[in-house]
DNA sequence: AAATTTTAGTTAAACGTTTAACCTATCTAT
DNA sequence: ATAGATAGGTTAAACGTTTAACTAAAATTT
């Protein structure tokens, strides 16, 4: 059987409670006993029971980590890599992640993650949309909480965001420094506020350029923002606006779709029309040819949220902090400069 | 304060030993009583205490799962779908997941990962390969264990597999059955298990269909099987034979490789050369022309791997089980039937 | 009718820690 | 020299469950 503290403090000819000082070095014990009990600790090859830590101090070293599954379960592997940036600093933390996935419709008779209910995380991450119902629901129990990619309704939380406005800003300049003035916005779901920031973005980028903005250069909807609705939305502007000649798409995937469109109708990328996306996703680096877009540091966010909600859980204090994380311009072979069609 | 089964007995007018028994039903109770407590369970929102329960039952209601690093981080994003099986099924089953990467290199002096040092794991699921100092220290915490796509020495544990020869023997086929004669294979590490059986499933095609197997149309090596490996391997290849016509990559990561090679070198696919890769990556899809593979179904394994893992957990007695996960050849436009170059 | 079994419950120990309360001896400041 | 603080410990309660052992009544068997 496993020894436990019993059996080291009988080893070690003290009391458990000493041993208990010397494994949380909570009360001075003096050098000699301290080795004593670390000697004999080893030679056990002791480690403290979580449960029965958890069971007294409250604390359980766990993190829970909720977001919608659609969002998980997309081919688009963005807040997966979130995901995995807050295992890999969890670990360097010394907390373990739970996750779980909520359905996207998640409503009153649903029931809450588990990990909530029976107390078994010390705080969560919530990444991207998130139910209303749901948040209200939490607030209940009190949780330190940390939002990633998405601002809650009141928004008192800390939060880790990406600084899509400034994307949206780089993307629309790099095109428009390559000389071109008919840039369209292609979107999907644009009540996503990453989606409209972006955007925001690139509407003032037009305006300090003193380029019109026009809306029928501006495709959005309230789709998933993927490869098919990317296509369609690139079929809805091209057949209208013979004129465009480089197309602002608000995330990879919109521009994978467009891009295979223009392939479909045998317009050259970038000779005909240019292309950048927004996010930086491993497809990028197999399309022919290569996708310029914007990268957004996923690992980074989760790590940030990560560092955010354990600072949150020492100092129970709820920090009103908001990390921006920022985004970079990558130039690859999918934008050129302008030349008339 | 949240209430305990304390508060459940006292308002419901039982003992607490009751109420256990009312929630795990694990004695009978009678119908008034049961629904009483209930009610009373249900107006407090009571949900029992995973530490305190942990503590005394010796269940977490966790798994750990090990990879290495490697095998995580790497842009190919297999080994993370097996692990989002494992979640994905771990979440209907009641469980958490707690992952744990290590180093390749993983040494006598590192330590095992927490959760089996301090008991917070029921069992564990280890994935790919990993090093044979960590199974044997492993096997000293006599904790159930499941491997996913490795056997490991002594192979007395239960595995869930995938079908590799098999694999082998689909790609292979595919293409003498498009009148191929010349066919290479290109591998990486070819010590690593599944790609040595890869290889197992290409030489007994070619014998079953009396074609010679030619040692200069395989290249195999010790690197890890990416895209880099996979365009020098295509360049050793090659450049020494002017007569191949299709090429069996031992994963998708290397095909692409060699995709690239091809084209760098204006070699035409498939009209010249048809290449078909194993694993069915999601960079696939992106690829033009699109990629011929075998499907490897990697959530399935994550979900077997739980499967199994709780089984052997509830039926103490090590299961020796074996689970050969089935693969399918996915035709798309690499490879086109032969003609002389 | 007596003996036995079953049902429905209670009591209390146990799980393995942390930590408040207490104790004694030694050191420090006055 | 005395009072107070500190160092270095011990004892025992507490955390919130499960479960073995027990009891009393009701149902069943003989």
């Amino acid at each position: 059987m496993k020894p436990t503290i019993k059996d080291i403090a009988k080893k070690a000819g003290v009391s458990i409670a000493t041993v208990s000082f010397v494994i949380n070095k909570t009360k001075p014990i003096s050098l000699e006993t301290k080795s004593r009990v670390l000697r004999t600790i080893k030679s056990l090859d002791y480690h403290p029971s979580k449960s029965a830590r958890s069971l007294v101090t409250g604390k359980t070293g766990n993190i829970g980590f909720i977001l919608t599954d659609d969002h998980f379960l997309r081919t688009e592997p963005f807040y997966t890599k979130i995901f995995l940036g807050t295992e890999f600093e969890a670990r360097n933390e010394g907390y373990y992640i739970l996750l779980k996935t909520i359905k996207t419709d998640f409503n009153n008779t649903d029931s809450l993650p588990r990990f909530i209910l029976n107390k078994n995380v010390d705080g969560i991450i919530i990444a991207g949309k998130i139910p209303n119902i749901l948040i209200s629901r939490l607030s209940n129990y009190n949780i330190p909480t940390v939002f990633v990619d998405f601002i809650p309704p009141g928004n008192n939380y800390p939060l880790v965001l990406i600084d899509n406005i400034e994307g949206g800003l780089l993307a629309t300049n790099h095109l428009i420094n390559l000389g071109h003035k008919n840039i369209a916005f292609v979107s999907g779901d644009i009540n996503h506020p990453s989606l409209s920031d972006r955007l925001k973005g690139y509407k003032q980028a037009l305006e300090n350029a003193k380029i019109p903005v026009k809306n029928n250069l501006i495709i959005t909807n309230t789709n998933y923002p993927d490869r098919q609705n990317g296509f369609n939305s690139a079929k809805k502007l091209f057949t209208n606006n013979k004129a465009v000649t480089a197309v602002f798409a608000s995330n990879d995937a919109t521009a994978i779709g467009i891009m295979h469109y223009l392939k479909e109708k045998k317009i050259k990328i970038p000779k005909d029309v240019s292309v950048i996306g927004f996010d930086d996703i491993e497809a990028d680096l197999m399309l022919d040819p290569s996708l310029t877009t914007i990268r957004v540091p996923k690992d980074e966010l989760g790590v940030e949220a990560l560092r955010l909600i354990v600072n949150v859980i020492k100092n129970r204090k709820s920090i009103h902090k908001k990390i921006v994380i920022p985004v970079e311009l990558i130039v690859r072979n999918s934008t050129s400069p302008y030349k008339p069609r």
